[in-house]
DNA sequence: TAGATTGTTAATCGATTAACAATC
DNA sequence: TAGATTGTTAATCGATTAACAATC
C-alpha cells in the first residue's frame, strides 16, 4: 500500500493564488466556477488546476464545475488559513513599515505580534498599534505567542545573524526580504522576496528587444 | 545549422543571484571561485551553476575556476546591467515610498525616473528628490526617458487599469506588486511580488509540522 | 606531472499537458 | 438524453544531475 505522493512544492505555492482567485469571484457574487474560467483568470492552465487540487481531494462535480465557496474553503483548510498565525518583523525601515502597515498582511490569516529593531532611536516608537521592540525581546516574544513565522528586512548584511537569533528563538519558517541567501537548517523554511533581482531578469528581456520594439512601432 | 537554444526563463532568473554573490565576493576581496564554492554560498548545485553558464560562454578555466570580476562583468553585461535602467513607480503608499527610498533599486542598474499617484493630496509631494505626479503625466515621463520598466504598487482594484495605462504609454515590463494577475499582451513582461500568498504556501508546511515539532522539541 | 575543475553529454527526475472515461 | 466538465492516466516536455573527457 503506497503512501500517495506528498503534493510538489510547486503546488502549494499555487493553491494561494487559486484561493486569493475564488475570494474575488465570491466577491462578485460568482457562485460556480471552471477549472477552465479559473484557469483564465490566472494564466494557469485547466488541466493544471484540475491535477493540482487532485493531490489533496476531490471538489468538484463532472458537468458542473466547482462550487467557488465550497472550493476556497477546502483550499484555507488545506493551507492552515482557518486560524491566523501569529508573526514577527525584523527590520522597521521603509520596508518593514510598509508590511507592518499592509492590510493584506494583517488580515488573511497572518497578525504581526511584534516588531524589532536593532536602532536605539527607534525602540519604543509604534507602527500603527505595534511599539518596536529591541532584539533581546525576540526569544520572549516568539514564546509568548508561539510565533513560528518572521520576516526579516534587514539590511543584507545583519540577515544572516537575525536569521540565526530566529531560529534559535523559535522560528520555523522565514519570509526574507534581503538581498542575500540564508543559510538554514534543514527543517527551517527560508522563502525571498527579491525585487531587484527580478527587475534584473526583465533588464535581460528588454535588452534584446530593442530590434524588435522598433519593428512593433511599425 | 541549428540556432542553440535560447536560456530557459529559470536559468534567465538565476542569473542575478549569481552576479550578486560574485559582487559580494569581490567587496571580500575574493578573485577567483569555483562553482562549487559559488553553489554553496546560494546553495544551487555546481553542475547548475555550470549548465547555466554554459548558456552564454566559457567563462571558467579547467583546474582552476572562475576570475570573480570577469565572470561579474559578463553576468552583467548578459543581463544589460552596465547602464541604467528608467523605470516608472505607479502607487505612492507606504510600499511605493519604500520602494523609492530603497537603495538597491536606484543603484544596481535602475534609475526610478517617476513617481505616480492618483491621490491628489499626494501630487507634487516629495519622496527624497523625486516627485509625485499625476496619471496624466504618464506618457511624457515614459516617453521622455524612454522608460521600458514599470512598477505597481497600487490597491488590487486599481491594478490592471495602471498597467493598461502603462502599456499604452510604451511600458514593456512590469514588476507587480498589486495581489492580482494581469491580463497583458504577450510581448509585455509580467512578473509578480506576493509575500501574502508566499506566507501562506509557508503556513501550509507549518500546518502539518505539528506534531513534528513536538517530536523535535523531545 | 598530479590534482582540480571546467564545459558538455547523457541519464534521470519531475512537472505539465493531452486525452478520455466517468458522470453530473 | 445531450452537453459539459471533472478526475486521472499516459504522453510529452523540460529542467536537473551525474559523469567524464578535456585541460588548466
Amino acid at each position: 500500500m503506497e503512501r500517495p505522493d506528498a503534493p510538489p512544492d510547486v503546488v502549494i505555492r499555487r493553491l494561494p493564488l487559486y484561493a486569493r482567485s475564488l475570494r474575488y469571484l465570491l466577491e462578485e457574487g460568482v457562485h460556480s466556477v471552471s477549472s477552465q474560467e479559473l484557469g483564465e483568470r490566472i494564466n494557469v492552465t485547466a488541466a493544471q488546476i484540475r491535477k493540482d487540487l487532485s493531490y489533496f481531494g476531490e471538489f468538484g462535480k463532472q458537468g458542473i464545475g466547482y462550487d467557488v465557496e465550497k472550493l476556497l474553503n477546502h483550499i484555507d483548510h488545506i493551507l492552515g488559513l482557518t486560524h491566523h498565525w501569529p508573526l514577527v518583523v525584523v527590520g522597521v525601515g521603509s520596508l518593514g513599515q510598509a508590511i507592518a502597515r499592509y492590510d493584506g498582511f494583517q488580515t488573511q490569516g497572518l497578525r504581526i505580534v511584534g516588531l524589532f529593531d536593532s536602532d536605539p532611536d527607534k525602540i519604543g516608537q509604534m507602527v500603527d498599534d505595534l511599539t518596536i521592540m529591541d532584539y533581546s525581546r525576540l526569544h520572549a516574544v516568539i514564546s509568548e505567542h508561539q510565533a513560528r513565522l518572521a520576516v526579516i528586512a534587514v539590511p543584507a548584511t545583519r540577515a544572516q545573524e537575525v536569521a540565526d537569533m530566529l531560529i534559535e528563538a523559535g522560528i520555523r519558517a522565514i519570509l526574507n526580504y534581503a538581498p542575500i541567501i540564508l543559510q538554514t537548517p534543514d527543517d527551517v523554511w527560508v522563502r525571498y522576496i527579491d525585487p531587484v533581482a527580478v527587475m534584473h531578469s526583465l533588464t535581460y528581456y528588454l535588452a534584446r528587444e530593442q530590434g524588435g520594439a522598433e519593428v512593433k512601432r511599425r
